[in-house]
DNA sequence: CCGGATCCGTTTCGATACTG
DNA sequence: CAGTATCGAAACGGATCCGG
């Protein structure tokens, strides 16, 4: 019980706080899968994500639902499934997102396909509206 | 010796690869206050970033400096002095920077200046440019 | 099968004291 | 001023086990 929440304890600057919420390997990495690569369920996360292990992905979902970036809910069409989705807080993270990988496509080496990336980088307002729409549709739970 | 660079081992994915080089607490943390807080010797790190210990940042700044992202120089003013720089590679991440700022000070409780807030949400590129333009001033090393 | 929980060895972090 | 050295605490990661 060492991590409880409270409203931002000392680090009033927003820097800080958004580094308290996802500044760590994988939340990012989960945000994305979910984000940009359609995964829903642990084992979708367990497969994209570069080799987390169990625990780890426990805990780190555990936490972004915490801070109202995903809702865990179960399938209505698979009962014995749980479906994980972003809420608007999470949504708002692909300029952040968008900009990460930007970064990291310019000055590492990577296979980044070049067309989407600059796509991201001259027009990130289309990017963020694409990921807005698709997340529009995905309340019908399609494949679910 | 663990931490040996090599051209990015297997995290093709540019998020991963940004990851990799900033996906901690204090590596953006140390952009920042030498960005926008105008930071540049080591006690002024110890300062500005909320509390970080010695070694951590002995251990961050070393691997930022190994990543290009920032220059470790001795100041030409004060022989006994260590400047740190930013580098086009670190300069580049003002973006990133700018939009987990914004979205921080949206989502979580925060002090931050809201005219400052809105100037990176509202004209990024403005924003950018400004950082370049300090940094350009700054090769004279004023104050050193 | 799906979604975890638990155990445990290893790695990293972090606070403080100390040094050139 | 700019870091090392030390050492306990915490986080990580792999493997395994468990409930539905």
């Amino acid at each position: 019980m060492r991590r409880q929440e409270g409203p931002s304890r000392r680090s009033r600057c927003p820097l800080n706080a958004s580094l308290e919420v996802f500044g760590d390997s994988w939340s990012l990495m989960i945000v994305r899968d979910l984000m940009l690569r359609g995964a829903r369920t642990f084992n979708e996360f367990l497969d994209g994500g570069e080799g987390i292990a169990t625990n780890i992905l426990t805990n780190r979902l555990q936490r972004l639902a915490a801070e109202g970036i995903l809702i865990k809910a179960r399938s209505t069409a698979d009962h014995r499934k749980y479906l994980y989705r972003l809420t608007e807080k999470g949504i708002d993270l692909a300029p952040v997102l968008a900009e990460m990988i930007v970064w990291g496509a310019r000055y590492e080496d990577t296979d980044a396909p070049p067309a989407v990336i600059r796509e991201m980088e001259l027009h990130p307002e289309e990017f963020l509206s694409q990921v807005r729409k698709q997340w529009k549709n995905r309340r019908s739970e399609p494949g679910g």
